[in-house]
DNA sequence: TCACGTTATCCAGGACTCCTGGATAACTAT
DNA sequence: ATAGTTATCCAGGAGTCCTGGATAACGTGA
C-alpha cells in the first residue's frame, strides 16, 4: 500500500542493487566484495560491477586491505560519507543551533547562538543566518557543498516548509522557513517540528536505534511527543500527530508547573532552562519537597504518555528534552506510573543527546532527501 | 526503513513489473495493453510480454474487446479474481461467521452460525468448524482450493496465531487458533484481533478506501479500536495497539453502561445485541432520555477517541461495530465532542458493513499473504 | 627459495529482460 | 474500395546478471 516497489527499466534493477550495496555498507566496518556479494545475494561478478560503478561515482571509497588472512587479500570498500555535506538547523526559543555533518551524520561543526526569547521574526531569522554561516565557516565548507538541509522549529509545520502555528515564539506563525533557508544553501530544504525530529534522531544515532515503534517524549519547559511508527516518522494527515497535550485530561500543559512552582519556592528564577537542574539536584540529594515536585510532574506527564503508549504499543519510550539530562531520577517514577495505566509498559530510555538531538534529527531529515534521490538516480 | 525494495536477479525485475501490471488491473475496469503500458511506464512490447506471461499463469483473464472506437480493437485484460479462493472467519461471542471469496473479496458464500456466549472452547471451535464447512459447501469450493485464510477473534493474538488473552470468551485464552484452522484448510492461516481486522476491511472495501491514516472505532457492547497507519494495519510491539480503553480516564469501559442502563429502565433485556436498536430508535423518535443516554455514551467514547486522534492525527475516523447500524444519531454528537478536544477533527464516517466487516477484514489478511507471495514468485 | 593451497580478481560466453522501430492486421469513416 | 487509425507481431540491439574458467596475490610449509 504505502511505498510500492515499482519496476521499470533494466537500469532500475541496477539502482535497486546499488542501493542494496550501499545499505550494506552503511554498517560501520568496511566489506570485501565477497562479503557484499553474500549479503546482497548478488553474484560476485555483479557485485563487482556495481561496486566499480559506485566507486566511480564517489559513493564508495576503498580501504586498505586487511592483512593476516590466508589467500589473496581482498579489496575492501566503505561508504564514502565524505562525498557530501548535510546541514541541520534547530531554531528554538533561546538558541539557534546548526550542525554541519557528513553523510553518516558525523558532526564536522556544531555552532550555537543564543537568541533572545522575545526576539521577533526578523531578528530570529538573522540569528539563524549567522549561526549557519558560522557553522559552515567552522567546518570549512562552502554553502554550495551542502547537498541537503533540514530545519527544526517549534510549532506546526506544513508540507511546504511554512510554520503554520507557533504559540511559543513571537511573530513566528506564518514564516516560510524553507524559502528563507533556500536562500542560504542550494539543494532541498525540508522543515519539520522539533519533537518529531528529536524522535528521528533517536532512531538514527540515539538510544532507539533498533526499535521500529518508538514514542519520544520531549520533557522540558514545553512538553511534546514525536512518534516513530514502523521505522518511519509519523506525521499524520495535517502534521498534528503526537499532540496529546491538547487533551486536558493528559495534563501536559500544567505538568511543568509542578517544577516551576518548586523553583519559585526557592530563590532561583526559572527563566533560564539551566536553573531547572536545581530541582533534580535537590531531589538527588534527598530533598523531599523536590522529590514530591518531580513525582507530581511525572504523574501528569505519565497520563498523556500512557495514552500514547496504549494507542501505539511501542517497543520503547525515550525521554528527551531539557529535563533529560537529569532524567535518571524521572525514569523510575515514570515507569511506576506507566505500570499503573498501561497493559504492557515498554522499555524506557533516556536520550543520550544534550540539546543537539533536535538538530541531528534535522540532519537525518536532510539525509532522507538524499537517500530518496539515491533510489531514483545516483547523482555524483 | 520498513520494506526496502530489494534488488536481485533479472527475474526479480520481471516480478516487479508483473506486480505493477497486476496492481493496475486491480482497478475495476479492464485495460488494454496500451493503457497498461502508459500506467506502468513500461514499453508496449514489454507490457505485452508480461501480460502474456500472467495470462498463461492464470493471473489475468481476457475480456471481449470494446467496440465503437476507431482503429483496430485492442484486447482487454482484467485481473482474474476467480483464480483463487480466500476464506475469512470471524469467531465471536454470539456467532461464528465465515466468508468464502474470490481474490477481489467478492463474497461467494456467507455463513453465520449462532453460538452460545457461554460455550466453552471445544464447543466454540466445533461451531467454527461447522460454519467453515457449511460456507465451503455453500460456495461449492473444496477446502483444498482455499489459497489463504484469515481468522478474526476477540482478545489479543500473538504472532503465531495463538490467543494470548481474552476476557470476554470463556476458555479462550491460550487457544491456538491458527493450528486449529490449519487442520481445516491448506495454505497459510493468519489470526488477528477483530477490531484490527474491521479497520482493515474499511480501508479495503469500506468507507476508508482512500485514506492512509484511519482510526476505526468499534462501538458496541465492547468498545475497541483498530488503527491504520500509512495504509498498513498497525499492530504494535506486542500487538496491543489501540487499547486506549485501558486508560480509566478514557471511560471506554463504562461507556456502554449508559445505554444498558437506559434499556434496563425499559422492559427489554440487553442480552441480545439486537435489542440495542431500541435506544437509537427511541432517540430518533425524539425520546429525550434516550437522546441523553446516547449523548452520555458518546461523551465517554469521545475521550478515548480524542486520545487516539490527537496521537495519530488521522484523516478519517470510522465508526463500526454493533451500534454502527444506528450510528447516524451518533455522528453529530461525536463530532461535537471531538471538536472540544481535538486540534483538528477528522472526517467521521460510519461503516457500511453490517456485522460481516470483521470477517471481510480476515479475508483481507488472507489476501495480504497471497500478495506477499506474488512479490516473491508468481505461483499458479 | 619455491611449490602449493587459498582467496580474490578478471574475463569471456550465455541467458534474460527491456527498448526501439518497422511490418502487418483489424477495424472505422468517408 | 481506400485512407486513416490503432493494435499486434516481429526482429535487432542494448543493458544487466549469472556461470565458469583463467589469472593474480598472498601465506605456508618443505
Amino acid at each position: 500500500m504505502s511505498e510500492e516497489p515499482v519496476g521499470g527499466d533494466l537500469s532500475r534493477l541496477r539502482q535497486l542493487n546499488a542501493s542494496a550495496v550501499l545499505r550494506e555498507l552503511r554498517g560501520d566496518q568496511p566489506l570485501t566484495l565477497t562479503e557484499l556479494s553474500k549479503r546482497t545475494g548478488l553474484s560476485r561478478a555483479s557485485t563487482e560491477d556495481v561496486a566499480r560503478d559506485l566507486l566511480g561515482r564517489g559513493w564508495l571509497a576503498e580501504v586498505a586491505p586487511a592483512s593476516g588472512s590466508v589467500g589473496r587479500p581482498a579489496r575492501r570498500y566503505r561508504f564514502n560519507a565524505g562525498a557530501g555535506r548535510l546541514l541541520g538547523v534547530d531554531i528554538g526559543g533561546h538558541k539557534a543551533l546548526a550542525l554541519v555533518t557528513d553523510l553518516d551524520g558525523k558532526v564536522l561543526n556544531q555552532t550555537r547562538i543564543t537568541v533572545d526569547p522575545e526576539a521577533g521574526r526578523r531578528e530570529r531569522l538573522a540569528a539563524m543566518d549567522r549561526c549557519v554561516a558560522k557553522a559552515l565557516a567552522g567546518a570549512g565548507v562552502e554553502a554550495g557543498q551542502i547537498w541537503s538541509t533540514g530545519v527544526a522549529t517549534t510549532g506546526l509545520v506544513d508540507g511546504s516548509g511554512k510554520v503554520m502555528l507557533s504559540d511559543s515564539l513571537p511573530e513566528w506563525s506564518g514564516v516560510d522557513l524553507a524559502a528563507h533557508v533556500r536562500r542560504l544553501v542550494p539543494g532541498p530544504v525540508r522543515v519539520e517540528n522539533d519533537c518529531k525530529l528529536a524522535a528521528l534522531a533517536e532512531t538514527w544515532h540515539g538510544v532507539a536505534r533498533y526499535a521500529k515503534d518508538v514514542v519520544f517524549l520531549l520533557a522540558g519547559l514545553r512538553t511534546g511527543a514525536g512518534l516513530i511508527i514502523d521505522g518511519k516518522l509519523h506525521r499524520g494527515f495535517a502534521n498534528w500527530s503526537g499532540e496529546i497535550g491538547a487533551l486536558p485530561a493528559a495534563g501536559w500543559l500544567r505538568a511543568p508547573e509542578h517544577l516551576t512552582s518548586w523553583l519559585e519556592g526557592t530563590a532561583a528564577s526559572p527563566s533560564a532552562p539551566v536553573e531547572f537542574e536545581s530541582v533534580f539536584i535537590a531531589a538527588r540529594a534527598g530533598d523531599q519537597s523536590a522529590v514530591q515536585a518531580i513525582r507530581d510532574y511525572v504523574q501528569d506527564l505519565a497520563v498523556g504518555a500512557s495514552a500514547l503508549v496504549l494507542t501505539l504499543d511501542p517497543q520503547l519510550v525515550v525521554i528527551g528534552g531539557g529535563f533529560s539530562r537529569s532524567a535518571d531520577v524521572m525514569v523510575e517514577p515514570l515507569r511506576r506510573e506507566l505500570d499503573r495505566w498501561c497493559l504492557r509498559t515498554p522499555e524506557i530510555r533516556v536520550s543520550a543527546f544534550a540539546d543537539e538531538g533536535v538538530a541531528l534529527g534535522a540532519v537525518r531529515l536532510a539525509l532522507d532527501e538524499v537517500e530518496a534521490t539515491i533510489r531514483t538516480g545516483l547523482r555524483p
